[in-house]
DNA sequence: TCATTAACACGGG
DNA sequence: CCCGTGTTAATGA
């Protein structure tokens, strides 16, 4: 595991809390749909994501999911981070989107390393921004874009994600994860189709702006 | 005006 | 057949 550990966080940690990451962190691997987060648990420790991508969702009264953002390799949940600190339940749902490898960090460490390490705080800190930014690209994108953007912009980012152009995800699913009816979808990829944005196929759709 | 809901036909696996 | 897809008509915000 070290190997793997030090090809996506060697330039970030100094090689004495590498060890201890080491020492401590938990190896874990995931298969695509897993659920590692649920609204409402507890979280007991934090992840630091090796390989694969994980999908944040924010879900209302009804059940209704919105998806917020995706996390990748050499990121971390920003939403472990706030838990820790306020000791509360999670707010939001983590679906792993592929694949995904991961190291658990038993929360203790978190709080420990943060004075320990210097390296260890510039990480958290500047994972905490980019998280910040990401949300607020997701209310932008609520707010302000229109669902024929909002969609395509899905797209592009989960064709990021993946690192794949073609996308194997069914019209009901983008409308579960934007929030709203697969008519919807159905329609507004219809019309990207027609203005050349994306190429529809059953259960996969290919995505020729990047 | 535009989203949602329900309903239906088509067709590929 | 089952499910994903494309469309329409009615309804509501």
């Amino acid at each position: 595991m070290i190997d793997e550990l030090k090809l996506n966080y060697g330039h970030l940690f100094e090689d004495a809390l590498m060890q201890e990451v080491n020492n401590v962190g938990v190896f874990k691997e995931v298969p695509k749909g897993f659920t590692l987060i649920e609204i409402g648990s507890y979280i007991k420790s934090m992840p630091l994501l090796l390989s694969g991508a994980i999908k944040i969702l924010r879900e209302d009264d009804n059940g209704d999911e919105l998806i917020l953002y995706f996390l990748e390799r050499g990121d971390t949940c920003a939403m472990t981070l706030s838990c820790c600190i306020g000791q509360t339940k999670s707010k939001i749902r983590a679906i792993a989107e592929t694949d995904t490898k991961l190291i658990m960090i038993p929360v203790q460490k978190m709080s420990e390393w943060m004075s320990k390490y210097k390296s260890w705080q510039n990480f958290i800190l500047q994972s905490y921004h980019s998280r910040m930014m990401e949300l607020l690209e997701a209310i932008d994108a609520i707010a302000f874009l229109k669902m024929d953007e909002r969609i395509l912009k899905y797209l592009k980012d989960k064709a990021m994600v993946i690192g794949n152009d073609v996308i194997n995800v069914t019209h009901q699913d983008i409308a579960y994860d934007l929030h709203t009816s697969r008519v919807v979808v159905s329609r507004l990829l219809k019309t990207l189709e027609i203005d050349k944005k994306i190429e529809l196929h059953r259960i996969s759709i290919k995505v020729l702006e990047l």
